[in-house]
RNA sequence: GCGCUCGUAGCUCAAUGGACCAGAGCAUCUGACUACGGAUCAGAAGGUUGGGGGUUCGAAUCCCUCCGAGCGCGCCA
């Protein structure tokens, strides 16, 4: 059992001892940033006092007094401080412990969670229409999403990903205006496609050259290749490219409306459709059938979603959007309500934007006007593993700028490049010692009690912490935090690895052969962190750089 | 005009309402290689968390207001 678990029983003993309920809402056991205030922290009794009618600090030392009578395992002190903390403080001895956590549980099974009791959940994102190349901030909502699935599914979700592919409607009209525009010489009509990859396409097509439907569904399908060949090669994965035709041949958005209509929410006017959704409280009603007989994006999305919840039956669906799309949430979010869906069950999480800079000159990105940045070029210049950890350092919510030309140039001081040669540099620790002919002992036969450097200490909390970030990450929707632990690893690694030699120098002079041993250990324990962290994040841990 | 999302070191970003140090990286300055990869490490400097109110034992975090930015507000998708 870890040592968090160990404490906060403790707690909850200790509060029921005093007559008190221990689900306080709010507390929380955490590490202090002050290593004063020791190796834990709790603040329940200032959360508690409040409910109870407590002083907190009185509270707090009733509490301590309970713990201290009968205390865990390691603990050597634990005492009241500041408004009302309770403060644990333990010998490094429990830490030796989550070594051996992390190396028998492994790649495969340490920092798991049932976090999600296998709930059914759809995560929706990028789904970028597939009338040009993906962009660099389709790329970082990529990430995020592919992260946030990987995420999930180890906290004991099942996830599945999916890519909604708008393949119908105006604007596959427009692309195919443009293509065979192109095709004719003749210029792009303003409310076409203006950039050059149309006039590329093209030259390759083949068919017919006054049908626009027809030239335009080629258009997407061939687009739609190469973005599927984008998201591989930055290792964005979906388990569904869901056809927003499909929907619309399928009768499910008559179907839909029907629903809709039983409800009484649905009306004519003007020779158009309209969802009352202002009788559910929506600022204004929304048009499902234009007065032309198509449906509108909304029907068709409103039928989506109902086959999400309804037909396909997920318990939860997160759509990760751009945030030039969040016009739609709200739309969306009554359409749902409408349908008797809860709303609850439906989160929509807004990609922030991504602000190019290159040298001087910034841009606005617009497909339509073509003057963009490609996915596909940024990827070239600095690699997959760079752009999926440059994506997912900034939390989604948070609108980044990225210097292109910053990037290109300092390449090699990348954070990518940090965090992976730590990986590097274990892997190359186990080829000498191979070349040395050294053998790992078996974990039992070794001494971890020798682990005492702070270098090493420091080491092994970061490594206790994994379950709890992983956590953290999954209940926040933020695999940004994977990554700040990854580069906390990382960091102490390299520290490690400059104060603490494990195989010392070549003949093995230097270093201790138990000390050597439990340093070996130790190693291999980051290893398996790295591995994990760096696997949620979808960015590679090489062997050698 | 209304709405959404934001505003943290010179730059790019961290910090589930917590504690006399608000943290990293880059850039700047100074040190450390006869040890397993120096793509590293150690140190210095850098802040009224956009301004002002409020709630709280406690605020970068929650509420109000002002300023600023981005994006939306269609019978486009």
């Amino acid at each position: 059992m870890r040592m968090r678990d160990r404490l906060q029983e403790c707690i909850d003993k200790a509060m029921r001892d005093l007559g008190l309920d221990p689900q306080v809402p709010g507390a929380r056991l955490e590490r202090p940033a002050n290593p004063n205030y020791g190796d834990w922290s709790s603040n329940v009794s200032l959360v508690a006092a409040k409910t109870v009618g407590r002083n907190p600090r009185d509270l707090a030392g009733e509490l301590a007094a309970v713990i201290s009578a009968s205390p865990p395992p390691h603990l050597v002190n634990v005492e009241v401080a500041g408004a009302g903390f309770v403060n644990f403080h333990l010998e490094p001895g429990y830490l030796h412990e989550v070594l051996v956590d992390v190396v028998i549980q492994g790649e495969r099974d340490y920092a798991r969670s049932q976090l999600g009791k296998g709930e059914r959940v759809q995560i929706e994102f990028v789904s970028a229409n597939p009338t040009g190349p993906l962009h660099v901030g389709n790329g970082w909502w990529g990430a995020y999403g592919d992260s946030l699935a990987r995420v999930m599914a180890r906290c004991g979700y099942e996830v599945s990903r999916e890519y909604y592919v708008n393949d119908t409607g105006g604007q596959i009209r427009r692309l195919g205006m443009s293509l065979l525009a192109r095709l004719r010489g003749e210029p792009v009509p303003q409310e076409g496609y203006q950039g050059a990859y149309v006039a590329e396409l093209a030259k390759s097509y083949e068919g017919p050259d006054d049908d626009v439907m027809t030239a335009g569904r080629w258009a997407a399908e061939v687009i739609l290749e190469n973005i599927k060949r984008t998201c591989q090669s930055m290792g964005i994965h979906f388990d569904e490219w869901y056809s927003q035709a499909s929907i619309e041949e399928s009768g499910a958005v008559a179907q839909t409306i029907a629903i809709l209509a039983e409800r009484n929410l649905v009306e004519e006017e003007g020779g158009a459709t309209w969802l009352r959704s202002t009788k559910l409280g929506d600022s204004r009603d929304r048009v499902l059938i234009k007065s032309n007989g198509d449906p509108t994006y909304l029907a068709g999305d409103l039928a989506y979603h109902r086959d999400k919840f309804i037909v396909r039956g997920f318990d939860r669906v997160i759509d990760v959007f751009g945030a030039d799309h969040h016009g739609q949430v709200a739309s969306l979010l009554s359409g749902v309500r409408a349908l008797g869906i809860d709303p609850d069950r439906l989160e929509v999480k807004l990609g922030q934007m991504v602000s190019l800079v290159d040298g001087q000159a910034a841009g606005k990105m617009s497909k339509r006007a073509g003057n963009f940045v490609p996915l596909d070029d940024l990827i070239a210049d600095i690699g997959p593993d760079a752009t999926r950890l440059l994506s997912l350092m900034s939390s989604v919510d948070q609108a980044t700028t990225l210097d292109l030309d910053l990037v290109r140039q300092q390449s090699m001081d990348n954070p990518v490049y940090y965090v992976q040669y730590a990986h590097a540099r274990i892997a190359s620790i186990d080829r000498v010692a191979k070349e040395r002919g050294l053998a790992l002992a078996p974990l039992s036969q070794v001494n971890l009690s020798l682990l005492a450097h702070e270098r090493e200490l420091e080491l092994l909390r970061c490594l206790d912490e994994l379950p709890d970030v992983l956590v953290e990450a999954c209940e926040a929707r933020a695999p940004s935090k994977i990554t700040t632990w990854v580069r906390a690893l990382a960091g102490r690694f390299h520290g490690f690895y400059h104060d603490c030699p494990v195989l010392g120098s070549a003949g093995g002079e230097g270093v201790d052969p138990d000390l050597m041993q439990a340093r070996w250990w130790l190693v291999e324990a980051v290893r398996i962190g790295l591995a994990i962290g760096l696997d949620l994040l979808g960015v590679r841990a090489p062997e050698s750089m």
